[in-house]
DNA sequence: TCATATTACTTGTATAGTCAAGTATATATC
DNA sequence: GATATATACTTGACTATACAAGTAATATGA
């Protein structure tokens, strides 16, 4: 048996735990408000975006996720009303996605939820390591 | 537009980043060695572990997968040859997975590629930054 | 200024995975 | 030892994506 590379390891031991992470915090958000961790980001990237709204490639790349699947992640938000449809009269190829007050409220109590969550699977870490993980996180 | 808790923060950093990284180890294994990212993580366990074979639910523990998830990703690598079942004597609802010789050295070939690509991934972290990251990640 | 390329988005199709229910076997309890 | 519960696994139905191709609008450049 062989030893695994530290970039290996870390590699495997991201993709394990943000499974496990990402489960726990989507069924706490689904259980509570009725929305999943996707549905969450964007709102997230929505209320702290100029004028509440993006453009939908913009919450692609911020997500990390395609174009596709935004699409297709945020035509039920538009069905319930958590965000709406604007058009950009200066290009008309453009829909931009604007938080809406419903979808700020639900934002709102979502967070504390999250934060709650979030804070729990976390309770091994300190102020300082949970600082330093962050930093290390966002040089990825 | 108010902050983010460091928990949030964390969430949402590992939540986007290990898309990033997934989303292209998956498509160099997939692209070089015709398996996902997924499959590649069965092979590396089945590659330590004693006699080079597993329970399906210890595999779906270890990678935080359902075993439902497991059956159906080890449906194709047994097709393939990667992986063979067994059973158990002792007891017959276990059905054991265990690595052939031709997933050995798949996971051997692959595990070249992934290393290279996660090294690449990790530019940023030295010797002591990619330590300290691991150790931040296990803590999780 | 028109042809070509690029961008923003949507849609068809496919895949990876979940959850709930079902089957078979094993363990525990009375 | 019979019955109830728990475990290991599979299957049907669904969800959340991705990728490729398509459409419409805009930008570029001969």
């Amino acid at each position: 048996m062989q030893t695994q590379s530290i970039h290996g390891a870390i590699a495997t031991s991201l993709w394990v735990k943000s499974a496990i992470v990402t489960r726990q915090l989507d069924s706490s958000l689904g259980a509570v408000h009725g929305i999943g961790l996707s549905e969450y980001m964007v709102l997230f990237r929505l209320s702290r975006a100029p004028n509440k709204s993006l453009r939908r490639i913009d919450i692609a790349d911020e997500l990390a996720r395609t174009a596709s699947g935004i699409t297709r992640l945020l035509a039920p938000m538009e069905k319930t009303g958590l965000v709406s449809k604007e058009t950009n009269e200066r290009d008309a190829r453009v829909s931009l996605v604007k938080l809406t007050s419903a979808g700020e409220e639900l934002f709102q109590n979502a967070t504390v939820t999250l934060e709650a969550r979030a804070e729990s699977l976390l309770k091994n870490f300190d102020q300082k390591k949970a600082d330093n993980f962050l930093k290390l996180l966002n040089r990825l």
